[in-house]
DNA sequence: ACAAAAGTGTTGCCCTTACACCCATGC
DNA sequence: GCATGGGTGTAAGGGCAACACTTTTGT
């Protein structure tokens, strides 16, 4: 039906046919602040202008393989838990024609984010706290909206929070993550009651010295923690 | 980037793209079976085997104008509530080349589905009880299988199980609606307690006679069921 | 009159919420 | 010793699940 020439000839086909990309939300958790991954185009459109990591599908790579790929040339990050978000395809939202992305939401830890580069064609990567970002390349501040809404959702569904933070964390700034995201105020007893009742996350013997009294610290176990994503709330 | 030609020869790209297309699962509830709204395929590949509607998207069409579009012209529904359900790109998930896929998901009320014809490449269009599907093109059985999951969802956690029903019906209908989506029987009382305290339905002063005790007929307020889906559970 | 589906309330339990004080450390 | 965040229990109320019998019609 659409023959594929050779690349010197370039590729003709009887229809036209749009491009299709897919772009990413990287979240975590750092500084009291949730943060998206950001890179500084380095082309045109949009050049010098903040825009989500992610580029175009090759003919023949599964979409989250793509998104995998693109994550790494441009920013370092590798292997990330990603899941698919909504597929953005209004005519023109891409001054170069018809594009339609595919967009993935992952979630990192705080003690991942540390391993950023800039590369490809991003002259940057950056962090950005979600609540003051930059001025965007395309639709891009409107798939951000969209994520920080299903990341809402899943907080408020899951105890998957932690996916945010180090590996070690305490119980405060689970909290943290939770009153951020959410944008509400929780009680201290009955979140930490929650939490622990989930059984997803464990004490440790080790405690965090800081300012005031230490604080224990607490990890997720691996195996309640697929579990957990395994019953996905939006499948 | 990418300039395109006049139809005569073709158009040409410097990298090859794929096509992209939209398939529609649209749900009804008639005669105590859940169905799902096929067509027979006209052309190749899979002529002569079941699929879902669908179809190629038009270079300037947005993707959700395209599957009321598709729907429209092979099955003659018109103007459904769709919500966007996932996007399947497996490379070689179709024999004609790459070619990747926004699925969409609808409902319509039982009193609406006898508007239904074959026309375009369908040669048939057929509703299907969800559970005795014959063998499906592509990746289909694949596709529907996750649009179930996603209606078993929303109705786990909304009031909205009657848009699958006529615009009158007893609420034994609606909880067999419930029973036959979610395969696990439920207790009539709480069942009724628990809609009606959602005030998304209301009492009409109609009944409905049938073989025995004769039943009285509600429907939904228009009101309640647009702030109903406003809300959408995965945003 | 009988078969079959429609319709109707109450109770116990659990989960959620609201709420206030002592504890351990750094300075 | 005091300022600061860490840590803990209890009581009341609301929502959910379990449960059985009466009513109304057709035949």
């Amino acid at each position: 039906m659409s023959p594929e020439q050779p690349p010197s000839a370039g590729y003709t086909y009887k229809y036209p046919r749009p491009m299709i990309t897919v772009d990413l939300v990287l979240f975590t958790f750092v500084q009291q602040e949730l943060r998206v991954l950001l890179i500084e185009r380095g082309r045109e459109p949009f050049a010098g202008t903040w825009a989500l990591p992610g580029g175009f599908v090759e003919i023949d790579e599964e979409l989250e393989v793509a998104a995998q790929r693109e994550l790494w040339e441009e920013t370092g990050v590798a292997k990330v838990y990603l899941e698919q978000l909504y597929t953005f395809g209004t005519p023109h939202r891409d001054p170069r024609g018809r594009v339609i992305t595919v967009a993935y939401v992952g979630i990192v830890g705080a003690d991942e984010t540390h391993v950023i580069r800039a590369g490809d064609d991003a002259r940057k990567a950056q962090w950005y706290n979600v609540y003051a970002l930059p001025p965007l390349a395309f639709d891009h501040g409107h798939i951000i909206d969209y994520a920080v809404q299903r990341l809402r959702y899943k907080l408020e569904y899951t105890a998957l929070g932690f996916l945010l933070l180090p590996e070690l964390f305490t119980l405060s700034e689970l909290q943290q993550v939770y009153e951020i995201v959410l944008q509400e105020k929780l009680d201290k007893r009955n979140f930490r009651r929650k939490v622990l009742s989930q059984g997803i996350i464990e004490k440790t013997e080790q405690l965090r010295y800081g300012d005031h009294r230490p604080a224990r610290l607490y990890r997720f176990s691996a195996a309640a923690i697929e579990l957990e994503k395994a019953r996905r709330r939006f499948p």
